[in-house]
DNA sequence: GAAAAGATTACCT
DNA sequence: GGTAATCTTTTCC
C-alpha cells in the first residue's frame, strides 16, 4: 500500500440498500476499531443477512429495548449480548441488519476472528458500542475492499433456530476465518 | 414477578 | 458429538 492506511470510508448510501446486497458486498471490506491501544482491523470474510418477515431476526416483532439500534440510520452498529459474548451487526434498512460473522486479522493483529463472538473479542467491540454510527463516528468504521475478493459463496445461516433453510449467509470460499456449521464436515 | 430462550463458545466424554 | 457456562431480553401469568 503506497498510500495511507485508510484511503476511504464506506458512506451511508452503501448501507442504504437491500440487506442481502450489503451483506455480500461487505465481504472483503476492512472493519477498523479505534481503541485505547490503537486501531485494530480485520478483513470481513463472512456475513449473514437478517431481513423483514424473517423469524430469526431480532426485529421480527418490531422495536424493543434491545433492538432499537436496528431502527436507526443505515450504518448504525447493532451490538447485542448472547450468553457471555457479544455480536455486532450493521444496520441497513429499518429493522434489517447484517451480522458480522468472520474476519481475518490485519496489520499484525493476533487471534481468531472466526465466529461473531470471537470477531468482537478480537476487535474489542463491546456492548457499549451498540448504537454508534460507523459512517461518521470515530470509534468504528469500514473501508472499501482494497484487494481482490475470493470466490463468494452463499449458504444457510449458522446458529439460528428459525428459518434455518434460508440462504442468507455469505462467505469467502476457503478463508480460514470463516466459521463452519458444527453439524457435519460437508462444505456447504 | 417469574420462567424460558437464545444470531455462542469452550470444554467434556 | 454433547453439554455446561452465564446473563440479558422477552414473554407469559
Amino acid at each position: 500500500m503506497g498510500r495511507s492506511a485508510v484511503t476511504a470510508r464506506i458512506q451511508r448510501a452503501f448501507f442504504d440498500r437491500p440487506t442481502r446486497r450489503v451483506a455480500r458486498e461487505l465481504l472483503g471490506t476492512t472493519c477498523w476499531v479505534r481503541g485505547g491501544a490503537g486501531v485494530r482491523s480485520v478483513r470481513i470474510v463472512e456475513t449473514e443477512a437478517y431481513v423483514q418477515d424473517d423469524p430469526a431476526n431480532h426485529a421480527y416483532r418490531g422495536p424493543t429495548r434491545r433492538n432499537r439500534s436496528m431502527f436507526e440510520r443505515p450504518g448504525t452498529l447493532y451490538v447485542y449480548r448472547i450468553h457471555q459474548v457479544v455480536c455486532a451487526n450493521v444496520v441497513t434498512r429499518p429493522g434489517e441488519a447484517v451480522l458480522l460473522r468472520g474476519g481475518a486479522p490485519l496489520g499484525g493483529l493476533e487471534g481468531s476472528g472466526s465466529g461473531p463472538g470471537r470477531l468482537c473479542r478480537l476487535l474489542g467491540v463491546n456492548i457499549h458500542d451498540d448504537g454508534i454510527d460507523t459512517v461518521r463516528g470515530s470509534r468504528i468504521g469500514f473501508a472499501p475492499c482494497a484487494d481482490r475478493v475470493g470466490r463468494i459463496r452463499i449458504g444457510p445461516r449458522v446458529g439460528v433456530s428459525r428459518a434455518t433453510e434460508r440462504r442468507l449467509r455469505y462467505f469467502v470460499d476457503g478463508d480460514r476465518a470463516v466459521s463452519r456449521p458444527r453439524r457435519s464436515s460437508a462444505l456447504t
